[in-house]
RNA sequence: GGACGGGUGGGUGAGUGGCUAAAACCAGCAGACUGUAAAUCUGCCGCUCCUUGCGGGCUACGGAGGUUCGAAUCCUCCCCCGUCCA
């Protein structure tokens, strides 16, 4: 296991900069990761993910074991040769859709039986099977697969599924150790997460266990699920403060832009998000002074930028008028500007928070980023 | 000139005596979306009044009459449109 993460600074607000380092490339912490479930993050070519300065995305375990299956792709050469993506790719085991396809699984000690929702069979997702598929994908990092609950949940079932999840990692971990890493992806790096829903003592708990099991790095799971923000923020930053200050902490499934900084502050590292890319494809573009809905009959002809201080590829050449034809008229090409301009936001922010804990102005930016996004409408 | 078929709300199009201001879809107006079963989903969508309620009034299924307690639905005449025959 040779991924490395530094921690180059600390904000005195927690706020943590650092540098992970892959075998495809290095990744500047804070990082948001686009999402590309299916190998694809939508509507985006790779060229277009590297004109945007990607350099980590996330990819799905149950999904493209699903299809096109993860031994075709062992096949190809691995995910990244697969897919032609030269940076970082994190794949998540599938642990999600164990909560997004609840009517189609169930859950046991042993692992998951999901009823695949392409054409009704069934597939058991363990532990060792998770790991399987993603040393056949060669990502850099995979996840232990684990138990995502529902919000809100009992205490009861928040401890099962903690207790479950924490199993299945020294199962995972038992895997990772035992069998021959990805031949496409030698260095590959498992990172095992963190649940216990909404209760902090809960998440403590689980988050101690699993750091003595010595993972590489810990994601935080099972949040963004349903409760307030400001309940995520409490929770996310109670189980950050329990894990090791010398490994990357992940935040899975977060967040609105203006959220990410709140968990930047929390001491999270990675997080991932589908909002700016399906929010795209449905028409709910991003800009500083609060969000728009680009279908809207006020943007017919309305002849300026998406957001007129947005410097994306978008933004300096197409009008709000364009964009809304694009999108009425059901247009692909609607869908891939509004995509590239969302994921320039996402990214922008991410950018700017790095360089505020660099020039330690966080605190300052922090202000002046709120009270931009709270503005209200353009 | 004759024989059929048809004219329904912005569009396509169901309905063929009451449960119908009238299905469904599209268009239109708004909203939602947090490790993607999502280019998806939800609400509204004749006009009007108010004490905003499974509320009242008005208008509406080509036009005009009629039958009926009650008609988009049945009858009569007229006007259009399509196909075929002369």
């Amino acid at each position: 296991m040779t991924l490395q993460f530094e921690v180059v600074k600390v904000d005195p607000s927690g706020g943590r900069l650092g540098r992970l380092t892959t075998p495809h490339g290095t990744i500047e912490t804070p990082a948001f990761m686009p999402v590309g479930t299916a190998g694809t993050v939508k509507a985006m070519t790779q060229e277009a993910l590297e004109e945007l300065h990607v350099t980590l995305l996330l990819a799905n375990t149950y999904h493209l074991y699903l299809r096109p299956g993860h031994e075709l792709i062992r096949r190809m050469g691995g995910l990244h040769r697969f897919m032609a993506w030269r940076g970082g790719i994190l794949t998540d085991s599938g642990g999600y859709q164990v909560f997004s396809l609840a009517d189609l699984r169930k859950i046991s000690d042993e692992g998951v039986r999901f009823r695949s929702h392409l054409d009704g069979t069934e597939h058991m997702l363990t532990p060792e099977k998770a790991i399987e598929v993603q040393r056949a994908l060669g990502s850099d990092i995979g996840m232990a697969l684990d138990e995502c609950i529902e919000y809100p949940g009992t205490r009861e079932r928040a401890a099962s599924a903690a207790g479950r999840t924490l199993a299945w990692a020294r199962r995972s971990k038992k895997e990772i150790e035992t069998r021959a890493p990805s031949d496409t992806n030698p260095q590959q790096v498992f990172f095992a997460i963190v649940q216990g829903g909404t209760f902090q003592d809960l998440r403590r708990e689980n988050a101690a266990e699993l750091v003595a099991l010595d993972f590489p790095g810990y994601a935080i799971g099972g949040l963004a699920v349903g409760e307030p923000h400001e309940l995520s923020c409490e929770i996310a930053g109670e189980t950050a403060a329990c894990l090791p200050p010398d490994r990357p902490r992940y935040l899975m499934g977060v967040g609105k832009p203006e959220q990410l900084l709140d968990y930047v502050r929390c001491g999270i590292d990675m997080m991932d998000c589908v909002l700016p890319t399906r929010n795209a494809r449905n028409g709910y573009l991003y800009t500083r002074r609060g969000p728009l809905h680009i279908k809207n009959a006020e943007f017919i002809d309305d002849p300026r930028p998406i957001d007129e201080t947005c410097a994306c590829v978008v933004c300096r050449r197409y009008s709000r008028a364009y964009l809304c034809h694009l999108f009425r008229a059901n247009e692909i090409l609607g869908a891939i500007l509004n995509t590239h301009h969302n994921l320039y936001f996402f990214l922008d922010i991410m950018k700017a928070i790095r360089e505020a804990i660099a020039f330690g102005n966080l605190s300052r930016f922090s202000s002046e980023l709120q009270a931009r996004l709270e503005a209200g409408h353009p």
